[in-house]
DNA sequence: GCCAATCTAATGTCAGACAATTAGATTTCC
DNA sequence: GGAAATCTAATTGTCTGACATTAGATTGGC
Protein backbone atom coordinates (compact mmCIF):
# COMPACT_ATOMS: atom_id res chain seq x y z
CA UNK A 1 0.00 0.00 0.00
CA UNK A 2 1.58 3.32 -1.30
CA UNK A 3 0.16 7.13 -2.09
CA UNK A 4 1.00 8.87 -4.91
CA UNK A 5 2.99 11.92 -3.46
CA UNK A 6 2.39 13.69 -6.58
CA UNK A 7 -1.12 13.83 -6.70
CA UNK A 8 -2.45 16.98 -5.70
CA UNK A 9 -5.56 15.15 -2.98
CA UNK A 10 -4.07 15.28 0.35
CA UNK A 11 -2.44 12.40 1.65
CA UNK A 12 -4.77 11.83 4.53
CA UNK A 13 -7.54 11.47 2.02
CA UNK A 14 -5.39 9.08 -0.22
CA UNK A 15 -4.97 6.90 2.87
CA UNK A 16 -8.09 7.04 4.20
CA UNK A 17 -9.57 5.77 0.72
CA UNK A 18 -6.61 2.76 0.68
CA UNK A 19 -7.57 1.32 3.87
CA UNK A 20 -11.36 1.80 2.72
CA UNK A 21 -11.11 0.05 0.07
CA UNK A 22 -8.94 -3.05 1.57
CA UNK A 23 -11.96 -2.99 3.68
CA UNK A 24 -14.62 -2.83 0.90
CA UNK A 25 -12.85 -5.29 -1.24
CA UNK A 26 -12.44 -7.59 2.12
CA UNK A 27 -8.49 -7.59 2.14
CA UNK A 28 -8.94 -6.63 5.85
CA UNK A 29 -11.62 -8.25 7.34
CA UNK A 30 -13.44 -7.37 10.69
CA UNK A 31 -12.19 -7.11 13.42
CA UNK A 32 -8.35 -7.14 12.36
CA UNK A 33 -6.26 -5.06 13.92
CA UNK A 34 -4.48 -2.40 11.53
CA UNK A 35 -0.94 -1.64 11.93
CA UNK A 36 0.30 0.97 14.71
CA UNK A 37 0.02 4.38 13.38
CA UNK A 38 3.72 4.50 13.85
CA UNK A 39 4.21 1.86 11.30
CA UNK A 40 1.15 2.99 8.92
CA UNK A 41 3.31 6.23 8.59
CA UNK A 42 6.16 4.30 8.07
CA UNK A 43 5.02 2.50 5.27
CA UNK A 44 2.98 5.41 3.33
CA UNK A 45 6.29 7.77 4.41
CA UNK A 46 3.89 10.65 5.63
CA UNK A 47 3.60 11.80 9.61
CA UNK A 48 1.82 10.47 12.44
CA UNK A 49 -0.59 13.34 12.31
CA UNK A 50 -1.64 12.21 8.66
CA UNK A 51 -1.67 9.02 9.42
CA UNK A 52 -4.00 10.00 12.02
CA UNK A 53 -6.38 12.03 10.07
CA UNK A 54 -6.85 9.44 7.81
CA UNK A 55 -7.91 7.24 10.35
CA UNK A 56 -10.18 9.51 12.30
CA UNK A 57 -12.15 10.05 8.55
CA UNK A 58 -12.17 5.90 8.54
CA UNK A 59 -13.42 6.34 12.09
CA UNK A 60 -16.63 8.69 11.32
CA UNK A 61 -17.83 6.35 8.80
CA UNK A 62 -17.71 3.76 11.72
CA UNK A 63 -15.41 1.67 9.21
CA UNK A 64 -12.66 1.17 12.14
CA UNK A 65 -12.75 2.09 16.16
CA UNK A 66 -9.96 2.75 17.92
CA UNK A 67 -8.71 1.66 21.65
CA UNK A 68 -5.87 2.37 23.53
CA UNK A 69 -3.40 0.95 25.34
CA UNK A 70 -0.75 -1.76 25.28
CA UNK A 71 -2.78 -4.10 22.77
CA UNK A 72 -4.94 -1.40 21.50
CA UNK A 73 -4.90 -0.04 17.72
CA UNK A 74 -7.07 0.52 15.28
CA UNK A 75 -9.34 -2.34 14.19
CA UNK A 76 -11.98 -3.29 11.33
CA UNK A 77 -15.20 -2.46 13.01
CA UNK A 78 -18.49 -4.77 11.96
CA UNK A 79 -21.20 -2.11 10.62
CA UNK A 80 -23.88 -2.80 12.85
CA UNK A 81 -27.49 -2.29 11.39
CA UNK A 82 -27.62 0.47 14.39
CA UNK A 83 -24.87 2.15 13.09
CA UNK A 84 -25.73 1.96 8.92
CA UNK A 85 -29.09 3.04 10.30
CA UNK A 86 -28.05 6.43 12.25
CA UNK A 87 -25.61 7.23 9.41
CA UNK A 88 -28.34 6.64 7.32
CA UNK A 89 -30.88 8.98 8.72
CA UNK A 90 -28.56 12.06 9.16
CA UNK A 91 -27.46 11.71 5.55
CA UNK A 92 -30.91 11.85 4.48
CA UNK A 93 -31.82 14.63 7.12
CA UNK A 94 -29.08 16.52 5.76
CA UNK A 95 -30.10 15.72 2.15
CA UNK A 96 -33.43 17.01 2.32
CA UNK A 97 -33.07 20.09 4.41
CA UNK A 98 -30.21 21.69 1.96
CA UNK A 99 -31.96 20.93 -0.92
CA UNK A 100 -34.83 22.75 -1.25
CA UNK A 101 -36.59 19.27 -1.70
CA UNK A 102 -40.16 19.67 -2.03
CA UNK A 103 -42.48 18.33 0.97
CA UNK A 104 -44.55 16.99 -1.93
CA UNK A 105 -41.57 14.90 -3.31
CA UNK A 106 -40.25 13.62 -0.14
CA UNK A 107 -43.62 12.73 1.40
CA UNK A 108 -44.55 10.88 -2.22
CA UNK A 109 -40.77 8.94 -1.72
CA UNK A 110 -41.72 7.80 1.96
CA UNK A 111 -45.44 6.83 1.21
CA UNK A 112 -43.97 4.74 -1.46
CA UNK A 113 -41.57 3.14 0.05
CA UNK A 114 -43.99 2.34 3.64
CA UNK A 115 -46.66 0.86 0.85
CA UNK A 116 -44.06 -1.65 -0.01
CA UNK A 117 -43.49 -2.77 3.49
CA UNK A 118 -47.42 -3.88 3.39
CA UNK A 119 -47.55 -6.86 2.26
CA UNK A 120 -44.88 -8.48 4.17
CA UNK A 121 -45.60 -6.24 7.17
CA UNK A 122 -49.68 -8.07 6.94
CA UNK A 123 -47.98 -11.49 6.87
CA UNK A 124 -45.29 -11.30 9.91
CA UNK A 125 -45.95 -8.42 12.35
CA UNK A 126 -45.44 -9.82 15.41
CA UNK A 127 -47.88 -8.92 18.88
CA UNK A 128 -45.43 -6.81 19.64
CA UNK A 129 -45.56 -4.44 16.58
CA UNK A 130 -49.05 -4.25 16.59
CA UNK A 131 -48.94 -3.37 20.86
CA UNK A 132 -46.19 -0.51 19.73
CA UNK A 133 -48.35 1.00 17.15
CA UNK A 134 -51.57 0.57 19.16
CA UNK A 135 -49.50 2.41 22.09
CA UNK A 136 -48.42 5.11 19.54
CA UNK A 137 -51.83 5.90 18.84
CA UNK A 138 -52.96 5.77 22.08
CA UNK A 139 -50.27 8.83 22.31
CA UNK A 140 -51.27 10.61 19.96
CA UNK A 141 -55.14 10.90 21.15
CA UNK A 142 -53.65 12.47 24.58
CA UNK A 143 -54.76 15.60 24.90
CA UNK A 144 -51.56 18.72 25.48
CA UNK A 145 -49.30 16.88 23.11
CA UNK A 146 -47.02 19.18 21.58
CA UNK A 147 -46.72 18.79 17.48
CA UNK A 148 -43.66 17.93 18.11
CA UNK A 149 -44.42 14.82 20.32
CA UNK A 150 -46.83 14.20 17.99
CA UNK A 151 -44.40 14.17 14.56
CA UNK A 152 -42.00 12.29 16.68
CA UNK A 153 -44.82 9.72 17.91
CA UNK A 154 -46.10 9.33 14.30
CA UNK A 155 -42.21 8.20 13.17
CA UNK A 156 -42.50 5.85 15.65
CA UNK A 157 -45.79 4.13 14.98
CA UNK A 158 -44.21 4.14 11.26
CA UNK A 159 -40.80 2.50 11.73
CA UNK A 160 -43.13 0.01 14.20
CA UNK A 161 -44.93 -0.85 10.64
CA UNK A 162 -41.97 -1.04 8.59
CA UNK A 163 -40.10 -3.47 11.31
CA UNK A 164 -43.64 -5.58 11.45
CA UNK A 165 -42.01 -6.78 7.79
CA UNK A 166 -39.11 -8.56 9.40
CA UNK A 167 -36.56 -8.08 7.25
CA UNK A 168 -33.64 -5.80 8.97
CA UNK A 169 -32.59 -4.83 5.58
CA UNK A 170 -35.76 -3.38 4.78
CA UNK A 171 -36.18 -1.72 8.26
CA UNK A 172 -32.45 -0.02 7.80
CA UNK A 173 -33.39 1.25 4.31
CA UNK A 174 -36.51 2.83 5.49
CA UNK A 175 -35.56 4.70 8.07
CA UNK A 176 -34.22 7.31 6.61
CA UNK A 177 -36.77 7.84 4.39
CA UNK A 178 -39.13 7.76 7.81
CA UNK A 179 -37.06 9.41 10.04
CA UNK A 180 -35.98 12.59 7.18
CA UNK A 181 -39.19 13.36 7.05
CA UNK A 182 -39.65 14.56 10.66
CA UNK A 183 -38.39 17.83 10.05
CA UNK A 184 -40.10 18.48 7.62
CA UNK A 185 -43.89 17.58 9.17
CA UNK A 186 -42.28 19.72 12.34
CA UNK A 187 -43.18 22.90 10.10
CA UNK A 188 -46.86 21.33 10.31
CA UNK A 189 -49.03 23.23 12.56
CA UNK A 190 -51.78 20.11 13.51
CA UNK A 191 -55.00 21.09 14.66
CA UNK A 192 -57.02 19.33 16.79
CA UNK A 193 -59.52 17.99 13.70
CA UNK A 194 -55.69 17.20 11.44
CA UNK A 195 -54.82 14.84 14.25
CA UNK A 196 -58.04 13.13 14.55
CA UNK A 197 -57.89 12.02 10.86
CA UNK A 198 -54.66 10.94 11.19
CA UNK A 199 -55.15 9.00 14.12
CA UNK A 200 -58.27 7.13 12.75
CA UNK A 201 -56.10 6.58 9.39
CA UNK A 202 -53.75 5.02 11.59
CA UNK A 203 -56.55 2.70 13.00
CA UNK A 204 -56.95 1.96 10.37
CA UNK A 205 -53.57 0.70 9.37
CA UNK A 206 -53.67 -1.37 12.43
CA UNK A 207 -56.54 -2.87 12.55
CA UNK A 208 -55.76 -3.95 8.53
CA UNK A 209 -52.10 -5.41 9.40
CA UNK A 210 -53.94 -7.53 12.47
CA UNK A 211 -56.14 -8.51 9.73
CA UNK A 212 -53.22 -9.52 7.80
CA UNK A 213 -54.72 -7.56 5.10
CA UNK A 214 -52.41 -6.22 2.59
CA UNK A 215 -54.46 -4.23 0.03
CA UNK A 216 -56.31 -2.95 2.81
CA UNK A 217 -52.66 -1.84 5.28
CA UNK A 218 -52.00 -0.28 1.73
CA UNK A 219 -55.22 1.48 0.88
CA UNK A 220 -54.88 2.99 4.02
CA UNK A 221 -51.32 4.40 3.43
CA UNK A 222 -52.58 5.70 0.30
CA UNK A 223 -55.24 7.71 2.05
CA UNK A 224 -52.82 8.93 5.43
CA UNK A 225 -50.42 9.63 2.43
CA UNK A 226 -53.26 11.85 0.14
CA UNK A 227 -54.35 13.52 4.15
CA UNK A 228 -50.64 14.67 4.51
CA UNK A 229 -49.93 15.92 1.05
CA UNK A 230 -53.40 18.11 1.50
CA UNK A 231 -52.44 19.45 4.95
CA UNK A 232 -48.75 20.08 4.06
CA UNK A 233 -50.62 22.32 0.89
CA UNK A 234 -53.21 24.08 3.28
CA UNK A 235 -50.15 25.26 5.77
CA UNK A 236 -47.93 26.56 2.81
CA UNK A 237 -50.37 27.82 0.87
CA UNK A 238 -51.65 30.14 4.23
CA UNK A 239 -48.05 30.94 5.12
CA UNK A 240 -47.14 31.75 1.10
CA UNK A 241 -50.44 34.20 1.45
CA UNK A 242 -49.34 36.08 4.91
CA UNK A 243 -45.77 35.91 5.36
CA UNK B 1 -19.28 26.36 21.31
CA UNK B 2 -17.64 24.37 24.30
CA UNK B 3 -16.23 21.19 24.88
CA UNK B 4 -15.90 18.94 28.30
CA UNK B 5 -12.56 18.49 28.85
CA UNK B 6 -13.37 15.83 31.38
CA UNK B 7 -15.26 13.39 29.49
CA UNK B 8 -14.56 10.13 28.56
CA UNK B 9 -14.55 10.60 25.03
CA UNK B 10 -11.78 12.11 22.74
CA UNK B 11 -11.92 16.01 22.06
CA UNK B 12 -11.81 15.60 18.53
CA UNK B 13 -14.84 13.38 18.64
CA UNK B 14 -16.76 16.09 20.78
CA UNK B 15 -15.90 18.85 18.53
CA UNK B 16 -17.02 16.96 15.46
CA UNK B 17 -20.31 16.15 17.22
CA UNK B 18 -20.54 19.63 18.12
CA UNK B 19 -20.04 21.25 14.49
CA UNK B 20 -22.38 18.54 12.94
CA UNK B 21 -25.20 19.22 15.07
CA UNK B 22 -24.84 22.88 14.83
CA UNK B 23 -24.97 22.06 10.36
CA UNK B 24 -27.83 19.60 11.28
CA UNK B 25 -29.62 22.12 13.25
CA UNK B 26 -29.41 24.91 11.24
CA UNK B 27 -26.97 27.04 13.29
CA UNK B 28 -24.45 26.64 10.38
CA UNK B 29 -26.47 27.34 6.91
CA UNK B 30 -24.99 25.78 3.48
CA UNK B 31 -21.80 27.86 2.14
CA UNK B 32 -21.33 29.67 5.80
CA UNK B 33 -17.26 29.74 6.61
CA UNK B 34 -16.39 27.59 9.40
CA UNK B 35 -13.68 29.72 11.43
CA UNK B 36 -10.19 29.09 10.78
CA UNK B 37 -8.50 26.13 12.38
CA UNK B 38 -6.38 28.33 14.34
CA UNK B 39 -9.44 30.16 15.78
CA UNK B 40 -11.34 26.88 16.33
CA UNK B 41 -8.79 25.41 18.35
CA UNK B 42 -8.64 29.06 20.80
CA UNK B 43 -12.58 28.37 21.36
CA UNK B 44 -12.36 24.92 21.95
CA UNK B 45 -9.16 25.44 24.21
CA UNK B 46 -7.76 22.64 22.11
CA UNK B 47 -4.57 21.99 19.65
CA UNK B 48 -4.98 22.76 16.11
CA UNK B 49 -4.06 18.88 14.97
CA UNK B 50 -6.90 18.08 17.40
CA UNK B 51 -9.08 20.54 15.88
CA UNK B 52 -7.90 18.97 12.47
CA UNK B 53 -9.15 16.00 12.87
CA UNK B 54 -12.39 16.95 13.66
CA UNK B 55 -12.67 18.54 10.71
CA UNK B 56 -11.58 15.69 9.09
CA UNK B 57 -14.03 13.42 10.51
CA UNK B 58 -16.88 15.81 9.03
CA UNK B 59 -15.21 16.04 5.37
CA UNK B 60 -15.77 12.31 5.51
CA UNK B 61 -18.98 12.42 5.60
CA UNK B 62 -18.93 15.65 3.30
CA UNK B 63 -20.50 17.90 5.67
CA UNK B 64 -17.78 20.27 4.89
CA UNK B 65 -14.97 21.04 2.23
CA UNK B 66 -11.66 23.04 3.07
CA UNK B 67 -10.15 24.95 0.61
CA UNK B 68 -6.51 26.38 0.96
CA UNK B 69 -5.28 29.80 0.22
CA UNK B 70 -5.71 33.66 1.01
CA UNK B 71 -9.91 32.82 1.59
CA UNK B 72 -9.68 29.47 2.14
CA UNK B 73 -11.06 27.45 5.27
CA UNK B 74 -14.00 25.18 6.12
CA UNK B 75 -17.20 25.66 4.53
CA UNK B 76 -20.58 24.00 5.38
CA UNK B 77 -21.15 21.82 2.37
CA UNK B 78 -24.62 21.16 0.59
CA UNK B 79 -24.78 17.44 0.31
CA UNK B 80 -25.69 16.71 -3.03
CA UNK B 81 -27.84 13.73 -4.24
CA UNK B 82 -24.49 12.34 -5.33
CA UNK B 83 -22.34 12.17 -2.29
CA UNK B 84 -25.05 11.16 -0.15
CA UNK B 85 -25.77 7.84 -3.03
CA UNK B 86 -22.03 7.50 -2.99
CA UNK B 87 -22.31 7.33 0.71
CA UNK B 88 -25.78 5.01 0.61
CA UNK B 89 -23.80 3.02 -1.55
CA UNK B 90 -20.53 2.25 0.35
CA UNK B 91 -22.28 1.96 4.51
CA UNK B 92 -25.05 -0.90 2.54
CA UNK B 93 -22.45 -2.82 1.05
CA UNK B 94 -20.34 -2.88 4.28
CA UNK B 95 -23.51 -3.62 6.03
CA UNK B 96 -24.27 -6.50 3.70
CA UNK B 97 -20.85 -7.78 3.70
CA UNK B 98 -19.99 -7.43 7.15
CA UNK B 99 -23.35 -8.97 8.87
CA UNK B 100 -23.58 -12.44 7.04
CA UNK B 101 -27.04 -11.14 5.62
CA UNK B 102 -28.33 -14.09 3.80
CA UNK B 103 -28.89 -13.57 0.03
CA UNK B 104 -32.63 -14.28 0.58
CA UNK B 105 -33.28 -11.48 2.87
CA UNK B 106 -31.33 -8.69 0.90
CA UNK B 107 -32.98 -9.98 -2.45
CA UNK B 108 -36.43 -10.05 -1.03
CA UNK B 109 -35.87 -6.05 0.62
CA UNK B 110 -34.44 -4.87 -2.72
CA UNK B 111 -37.41 -6.17 -4.74
CA UNK B 112 -39.67 -5.08 -2.46
CA UNK B 113 -38.69 -2.04 -2.97
CA UNK B 114 -38.35 -1.85 -6.71
CA UNK B 115 -41.89 -3.05 -6.80
CA UNK B 116 -43.19 0.05 -4.72
CA UNK B 117 -41.43 1.56 -7.62
CA UNK B 118 -43.35 0.38 -10.44
CA UNK B 119 -46.37 2.55 -10.35
CA UNK B 120 -44.62 5.38 -10.48
CA UNK B 121 -42.45 4.52 -13.04
CA UNK B 122 -45.17 3.16 -14.95
CA UNK B 123 -46.41 6.75 -15.26
CA UNK B 124 -43.01 8.82 -15.39
CA UNK B 125 -40.96 6.81 -17.47
CA UNK B 126 -39.38 8.79 -19.89
CA UNK B 127 -38.51 7.25 -23.46
CA UNK B 128 -34.35 7.84 -22.02
CA UNK B 129 -35.55 5.69 -19.38
CA UNK B 130 -36.90 3.16 -21.35
CA UNK B 131 -34.12 3.59 -23.78
CA UNK B 132 -31.36 3.12 -20.89
CA UNK B 133 -33.27 0.02 -19.70
CA UNK B 134 -33.38 -1.52 -23.77
CA UNK B 135 -29.29 -0.70 -24.22
CA UNK B 136 -28.62 -3.02 -21.48
CA UNK B 137 -31.34 -5.87 -22.28
CA UNK B 138 -28.93 -5.55 -25.06
CA UNK B 139 -25.84 -5.84 -23.83
CA UNK B 140 -27.07 -8.28 -21.13
CA UNK B 141 -27.27 -10.55 -24.15
CA UNK B 142 -24.01 -10.19 -25.87
CA UNK B 143 -22.30 -12.95 -25.80
CA UNK B 144 -18.85 -13.58 -24.12
CA UNK B 145 -19.89 -11.04 -21.58
CA UNK B 146 -18.66 -11.84 -18.04
CA UNK B 147 -20.94 -12.46 -15.23
CA UNK B 148 -19.41 -9.40 -13.56
CA UNK B 149 -20.31 -7.29 -16.42
CA UNK B 150 -24.14 -8.83 -16.22
CA UNK B 151 -24.46 -8.26 -13.15
CA UNK B 152 -23.05 -4.50 -13.67
CA UNK B 153 -25.80 -4.39 -16.70
CA UNK B 154 -28.31 -5.89 -14.27
CA UNK B 155 -27.63 -3.35 -11.51
CA UNK B 156 -27.71 -0.06 -14.45
CA UNK B 157 -31.19 -1.84 -15.69
CA UNK B 158 -32.74 -1.51 -12.09
CA UNK B 159 -31.42 1.81 -11.51
CA UNK B 160 -32.67 3.57 -14.89
CA UNK B 161 -36.35 1.48 -13.77
CA UNK B 162 -35.85 3.48 -10.56
CA UNK B 163 -34.81 6.31 -11.44
CA UNK B 164 -37.76 6.31 -13.89
CA UNK B 165 -40.03 6.71 -11.00
CA UNK B 166 -38.65 10.65 -11.54
CA UNK B 167 -38.25 11.32 -7.34
CA UNK B 168 -34.87 11.67 -6.68
CA UNK B 169 -34.90 10.82 -3.13
CA UNK B 170 -36.67 7.87 -4.04
CA UNK B 171 -33.77 7.16 -6.24
CA UNK B 172 -31.37 8.22 -3.44
CA UNK B 173 -32.97 5.87 -1.14
CA UNK B 174 -32.93 2.85 -3.46
CA UNK B 175 -29.08 3.15 -4.74
CA UNK B 176 -28.03 1.62 -1.71
CA UNK B 177 -30.55 -1.32 -2.21
CA UNK B 178 -29.65 -1.91 -5.73
CA UNK B 179 -26.29 -1.72 -5.86
CA UNK B 180 -25.19 -2.87 -2.27
CA UNK B 181 -26.87 -6.30 -4.07
CA UNK B 182 -24.14 -6.23 -6.87
CA UNK B 183 -21.43 -8.58 -5.01
CA UNK B 184 -23.99 -10.88 -3.28
CA UNK B 185 -25.08 -11.52 -7.28
CA UNK B 186 -21.55 -11.83 -8.34
CA UNK B 187 -21.10 -14.90 -6.37
CA UNK B 188 -23.96 -16.12 -8.81
CA UNK B 189 -22.54 -18.24 -12.22
CA UNK B 190 -25.18 -17.47 -14.73
CA UNK B 191 -25.54 -20.48 -17.36
CA UNK B 192 -26.75 -19.15 -20.76
CA UNK B 193 -30.33 -20.77 -20.12
CA UNK B 194 -30.06 -18.74 -16.51
CA UNK B 195 -29.54 -15.20 -18.47
CA UNK B 196 -31.88 -15.79 -21.02
CA UNK B 197 -34.71 -16.35 -18.70
CA UNK B 198 -33.48 -13.04 -16.54
CA UNK B 199 -33.08 -11.20 -19.81
CA UNK B 200 -36.67 -12.18 -21.01
CA UNK B 201 -38.22 -11.00 -17.74
CA UNK B 202 -36.35 -7.52 -18.20
CA UNK B 203 -37.88 -7.59 -21.46
CA UNK B 204 -41.20 -8.26 -20.16
CA UNK B 205 -40.39 -5.61 -17.44
CA UNK B 206 -39.74 -2.74 -20.02
CA UNK B 207 -42.79 -3.76 -22.32
CA UNK B 208 -45.04 -3.01 -19.41
CA UNK B 209 -43.26 -0.26 -18.21
CA UNK B 210 -43.59 1.20 -22.08
CA UNK B 211 -47.41 -0.14 -22.25
CA UNK B 212 -47.87 1.82 -18.53
CA UNK B 213 -48.89 -0.82 -16.64
CA UNK B 214 -48.22 -0.88 -13.13
CA UNK B 215 -49.74 -4.55 -12.17
CA UNK B 216 -47.61 -6.01 -15.19
CA UNK B 217 -44.30 -4.14 -14.00
CA UNK B 218 -45.01 -5.41 -10.66
CA UNK B 219 -45.44 -9.06 -11.37
CA UNK B 220 -43.07 -8.76 -13.76
CA UNK B 221 -40.71 -8.18 -11.05
CA UNK B 222 -42.11 -10.53 -8.38
CA UNK B 223 -41.34 -13.44 -11.25
CA UNK B 224 -37.82 -11.77 -11.64
CA UNK B 225 -37.28 -12.21 -8.16
CA UNK B 226 -38.66 -15.79 -7.41
CA UNK B 227 -36.22 -16.88 -10.87
CA UNK B 228 -33.31 -14.79 -8.75
CA UNK B 229 -34.25 -16.61 -5.83
CA UNK B 230 -34.13 -19.58 -7.25
CA UNK B 231 -30.82 -19.56 -8.96
CA UNK B 232 -29.59 -18.57 -6.21
CA UNK B 233 -30.73 -21.87 -3.87
CA UNK B 234 -29.61 -23.68 -6.60
CA UNK B 235 -26.23 -22.26 -6.32
CA UNK B 236 -25.72 -22.15 -2.85
CA UNK B 237 -26.81 -25.65 -2.49
CA UNK B 238 -24.47 -26.84 -4.73
CA UNK B 239 -21.72 -25.22 -3.43
CA UNK B 240 -22.51 -26.61 0.13
CA UNK B 241 -22.90 -30.36 -1.61
CA UNK B 242 -19.59 -30.55 -2.94
CA UNK B 243 -17.02 -28.20 -1.17
C1' DG C 1 -6.52 51.10 -16.74
C1' DC C 2 -4.16 46.71 -16.99
C1' DC C 3 -0.81 43.32 -15.89
C1' DA C 4 2.65 41.27 -13.13
C1' DA C 5 5.03 40.81 -8.84
C1' DT C 6 4.39 40.60 -4.03
C1' DC C 7 1.88 39.98 0.23
C1' DT C 8 -0.93 37.44 3.30
C1' DA C 9 -3.93 34.31 5.46
C1' DA C 10 -5.26 29.94 5.42
C1' DT C 11 -4.76 24.85 5.04
C1' DG C 12 -1.44 20.78 4.55
C1' DT C 13 2.44 18.55 6.46
C1' DC C 14 6.22 17.49 9.43
C1' DA C 15 9.18 16.36 13.71
C1' DG C 16 9.50 15.48 18.31
C1' DA C 17 7.71 15.25 22.67
C1' DC C 18 4.75 14.05 26.66
C1' DA C 19 0.38 12.24 28.79
C1' DA C 20 -2.97 8.63 29.39
C1' DT C 21 -4.36 4.08 29.05
C1' DT C 22 -4.21 -0.74 29.15
C1' DA C 23 -2.61 -5.63 28.79
C1' DG C 24 0.76 -8.52 30.16
C1' DA C 25 4.99 -9.61 32.69
C1' DT C 26 7.29 -9.34 36.98
C1' DT C 27 7.87 -9.04 41.64
C1' DT C 28 6.56 -9.31 46.33
C1' DC C 29 4.18 -10.93 50.18
C1' DC C 30 1.65 -14.32 52.68
C1' DG D 1 2.93 -21.99 45.51
C1' DG D 2 -0.56 -18.64 44.73
C1' DA D 3 -2.49 -14.20 44.65
C1' DA D 4 -2.13 -9.38 44.83
C1' DA D 5 0.46 -5.42 43.81
C1' DT D 6 3.70 -3.29 40.87
C1' DC D 7 6.26 -2.48 36.78
C1' DT D 8 6.86 -2.32 31.84
C1' DA D 9 6.00 -1.73 27.22
C1' DA D 10 3.11 -0.55 23.50
C1' DT D 11 -0.23 2.33 21.67
C1' DT D 12 -3.34 6.06 21.12
C1' DG D 13 -4.40 11.02 22.41
C1' DT D 14 -2.64 15.57 22.62
C1' DC D 15 0.50 19.50 22.37
C1' DT D 16 4.09 22.82 20.52
C1' DG D 17 6.28 24.97 16.95
C1' DA D 18 7.71 25.07 12.57
C1' DC D 19 7.72 25.10 7.47
C1' DA D 20 5.46 24.24 2.81
C1' DT D 21 1.82 25.19 -0.27
C1' DT D 22 -1.94 27.50 -2.10
C1' DA D 23 -4.73 31.12 -3.95
C1' DG D 24 -7.00 35.40 -3.34
C1' DA D 25 -5.85 40.39 -2.35
C1' DT D 26 -2.84 44.15 -2.81
C1' DT D 27 0.41 47.00 -4.71
C1' DG D 28 3.48 48.76 -7.99
C1' DG D 29 5.02 49.78 -12.64
C1' DC D 30 3.95 51.03 -17.20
Amino acid sequence: MKIDHDSPADYSAQIASAIRDSIVEGRLIVDERLPSEAELSEQFEVSRPTVREALKRLAAQSLIRTQRGATGGAFVNRLSYEAAQAQQITTSTLLLSMNAVSFETACEARFTLERACAPLSAQRRSADHLASMRAEIHRQGQPGLTDEAFCASDVAFHRALVDGAGNPVLSYQLAGAVEAMQPLMNMITFTARDRARIIALHESIADALEAAEAEKTAAALTALEAETQALARDVFAARAAKP
